[in-house]
DNA sequence: ATTTAAATGTTATAATATAACACTATGTAA
DNA sequence: TTACATAGTGTTATATTATAACATTTAAAT
């Protein structure tokens, strides 16, 4: 198992105690009390973070989320949903569609090691309003 | 039928000759000849193309491709493969997979409107490099 | 013709991300 | 335990991506 270096636990920390995901920007923002100061810290952890599957990135945010799901150690399936109106994101954990979406091949012969899906809708709160 | 306005059109035309997706200062780069100076006229022109799908942005890479599918209105089911090596995106065209997406539900209960799927690999040219 | 909506042009600036370089800590193997 | 390699840190500067605000023009709809 992977030891995090001390940039590396401040930001997670602080991506895994937020009920949103966070931008870079402000995470930045926060752990300057920490003595992180300047962006490249942020994103070299942020880097290291995703590479070993502790966060995700939702690519259509900028933003990232700590992973939901204990048993993903790198972030080779992901997928997400998406509240279009408050913003709240999910990860999805469906072993049907990490099945369907892992053995998926297209007429074009290549060959997938990696995915990231990203559903957007409205969330069940936000249907009613 | 919707008619493309000047900006829309050059910066349309643009990425459709494109063989791989554009980033928007390259656009912007290539069309100043055209008398298109500034990013805002680009952006602008974009985000009407992505909105009645003529174009698709690949969120992973902040670039922008023609749609390939002459069926696809809007962009609300789009899912693509990307060569890591040589960066060829590819839009992928399964009906097999859009309805499996389209009809997707998982258990939080969201109403999804819309989904981005993006695969991740090697094409042929790069796999036997 | 008049009105409305959509698009344009322009300047400035915000937000996101990386390059380059010097240095420090940690792990590993002789 | 020293040497060596690898990973991580700190720092300044800068590149890249994207939007705000406001004035003006064009196109479409009544």
């Amino acid at each position: 198992m992977h030891t995090l270096s001390k940039n590396q636990r401040i930001i997670f920390d602080i991506i895994d105690k937020s009920p949103e995901p966070m931008k870079a920007y402000s995470i930045l923002f926060n752990v300057q009390k920490k003595g992180i100061k300047a962006p490249l810290q942020v994103y070299r952890a942020l880097d290291k973070l995703v590479e070993i599957g502790k966060i995700h990135k939702i690519e259509s945010r900028n933003a990232f989320i700590a992973c939901q799901n204990s048993s993903c150690q790198v972030s080779k399936a992901t997928a997400f949903s998406i509240c279009e109106s408050c913003e709240k994101v999910t990860e999805i954990n469906n072993s049907s569609l990490s099945k369907y979406l892992s053995n998926f091949k297209d007429k074009a012969g290549m060959k997938y090691s990696k995915y990231n899906l990203e559903f957007f809708g409205l969330c069940k709160k936000c249907i009613t309003k």
